[in-house]
RNA sequence: UGAGGCGUAGCCAAGCGGUAAGGCAGCGGCCUUUGGAGCCGCCAUUCCCAGGUUCGAAUCCUGGCGCCUCAGCCA
């Protein structure tokens, strides 16, 4: 089994490091990182991310970090940072003994900061926060400089401390660096280094009452590091000035340098924390891993495969153009991976029973079944047959339509490892004209699902038996919302206006293959003919069993059939 | 009317002056004890547009056009 299908061809990052590596830069040292804030859970997105910073690292022989950017503490909380390193892990990452967390720098941050007083580069600035704003100009006007600009190196150094220790009111004063307040790249209009926020932190606890910004502590945490290469999206692009700023200023030790990709975007999907949290927090899902989620945790219930996710990425490339990739995608790598790996297994999801009037009343047959065509050591099990049986309602048609090959009255279909079976009569509800069951009979001669007559046999059905059937709640699951850019809307309206209000579908009372009723968390499953399915590890219990569906299989006679229904084939 | 980016097929994406990789999707066929999987074939005379340089341009130059990002004491 390939570990990786897709073949993983360079890119422009790549391209940079062999470049600097052929340059002999950073002593021939590759170190990157994977900087998460904690304040929400990781999804698809941040998977694309992590591959890229711990497979160039892989690839160069080089090291990445997982480290914490936790210089926000409203946001951000231990929860996160759990779940965050459970996700890395999952994926298939080791960031072995190197796990940092930005509030580690904290005091070597202030004593930079220190250094950029001294060096008359930052000033204690007193306007407030609106203040800023209406002095910072727009994107064609100059900003006009703060009246505390001009403050002395010693006020400066005194004030900063005093700040540090308690002495002034939230948001009363800052520290700001001192660049260029007509500059044309409106982050060098002398950003604000520090804050004073009395919220406790989820590591620091009360000991800091001021906490620094991203654009200062991002480029120091790298150069403390020793991050050669860090690798951010594109809308930080127009703070990599600032951020070579700060390195040349404070001359430090380790230089290293910024590169922009473009951030993954999936249709049919929402990518933002910010959404994100709304989800979860108005609960239109339930849970930041409910399956229909496009975060890792969720991925994961919901059965996708750490493999499938990285042959995702690995397939999608890394370039700088904005681009939103169709989640067709996603779902290929994943098949691909669950078709090598799922065990096949039988499970009727709504029962129809067939009655076969020609088998034995008592009689029990054990059958031999494959656990996997395409990776013979899975090896076969033993499953039981019977009189009575259940098949797929769906797999039944009273009146076939053109091109239909299940069963309907007189034709013949083959139940998978079993026996050729020919529908005789239609049972149904005296007043409901509801189907209640099928009279069939079956070809003994057919054991194993072949007889030597060379007799076509086109449809191949899954089924359980009934004495022997076990049963359980599946969950179906389509996509969270309707619209390939769920941003698509009319004025007024927002993203939730898109959500598939059938996004879950749950079914009880389908009947599984005994063997099922073992089925363990985390092993991936094919429901013969329907798609994968897994354990759900949240709501199952030994005396109620519940699967997630993970994805369908393709169908293409759905497909089809839709068609035929819809008009020509090649109309969207 | 500022600055920084980006524009190659329906969607991603290689390509780095020598005549348009690959994947997804789609279409056609083969095969099939899963209408799954697999296999075979098709799918850009042209790279946002217009000029220019060159024997030769998606690649270099000039000028347009379009899209994205930036005016948090968020990251």
């Amino acid at each position: 089994m390939p570990e990786s299908n897709p073949p993983q061809s360079s890119d422009f990052i790549r391209e940079i490091i062999k470049q600097d590596l052929i340059e002999g830069k950073n002593n021939g040292k590759v170190m990157t990182r994977f900087p998460p804030e904690p304040n929400g859970y990781l999804h698809i997105g941040h998977a694309k991310s992590i591959c890229l910073n711990f497979g160039i690292a892989r690839d160069y022989n080089g090291l990445c970090n997982l480290r914490f950017d936790d210089t926000n503490p409203e946001k951000e909380d231990v929860e996160y940072v759990d779940s965050i390193m459970e996700d890395v892990k999952w994926l298939g990452f080791d960031w072995e003994n190197r796990l940092y967390f930005a509030s580690d720098y904290f005091e070597q941050l202030y004593q930079y900061a220190v250094e950029l007083i001294k060096l008359g580069k930052a000033y204690v600035c007193d306007l407030t926060p609106d203040e800023i704003r209406d002095t910072r100009g727009t994107l064609t006007e100059p900003g006009k400089e703060s009246p505390y600009r001009s403050r002395t190196l010693e006020e400066n150094l005194n004030l900063f401390q005093r700040m540090r220790q308690g002495e002034f009111p939230d948001g009363s004063k800052s520290l700001r660096a001192k660049i260029n307040m007509s500059s044309p790249n409106l982050n060098m209009r002398d950003p604000v280094l520090y804050r004073i926020r009395r919220v406790e932190h989820h590591r620091t606890g009360n000991k800091w009452c001021i906490y620094p910004m991203y654009d200062y502590a991002h480029p120091l945490s790298d150069a403390i590091e020793g991050i050669t290469h860090s690798i951010c999206t594109l809308e930080f692009e127009n703070h990599r000035p600032l951020y070579d700023w700060f390195l040349n200023t404070l001359k430090t030790n380790s230089c290293p340098r910024q590169i922009e990709f473009a951030r993954l975007n999936l249709t049919y999907t929402v990518l933002s924390k910010r959404r994100l949290i709304e989800l979860v927090q108005s609960n239109f899902v339930d849970g930041w891993d409910d399956p229909r989620m496009p975060t890792l945790a969720g991925l994961r219930r919901r059965g996708y495969t750490p493999l499938a996710i990285r042959n995702f990425c690995a397939a999608i490339g890394v370039a700088k153009s904005d681009s939103i990739v169709e989640i067709e995608n996603l779902e290929h790598y994943l098949r691909e991976d669950l078709n090598n790996k799922a065990l096949r297994v039988m499970a009727v999801l709504k029962p129809l029973k067939v009655i076969l009037d020609n088998y034995p009343e008592d009689k029990t047959e054990e059958l031999d079944a494959e656990n996997n065509p395409e990776d013979f050591s899975a090896g076969t099990r033993k499953i039981p047959f019977s009189r009575v049986l259940y098949i797929e309602q769906e797999d039944f048609r009273e009146a076939p339509p053109k091109g239909f090959f299940r069963l309907s009255p007189g034709k013949e279909v083959r139940l998978k490892h079993a026996y050729y079976i020919k529908c005789e009569k239609v049972i149904k509800d005296e007043k409901t004209g509801e189907i209640r069951e099928l009279r069939c009979t079956y070809d003994p001669n057919s054991r194993g699902g072949w007889t030597q007559d060379g007799r076509k046999v086109m449809g191949t059905l899954h089924w359980v038996s009934v004495p022997h059937a076990g049963e359980a709640e599946v969950r179906l699951y389509d996509r969270l919302f309707l619209k390939p850019d769920p941003n698509d809307v009319t004025e007024g309206q927002d993203y939730k206006t898109n959500l598939n209000p059938n996004s879950v579908k749950i079914l009880t009372g389908c009947k599984i293959e005994p063997g099922l009723m073992d089925a363990k968390p985390g092993t991936p499953y094919q429901f013969l003919r329907q798609g994968y399915f897994c354990l759900d590890y949240r709501c199952s219990t030994p005396e109620k069993l519940v699967f997630n569906q993970t994805i369908n299989l393709k169908d293409t006679w759905g497909k089809i059939e839709k068609f035929q229904k819809n008009g020509r084939k090649d109309q969207k």
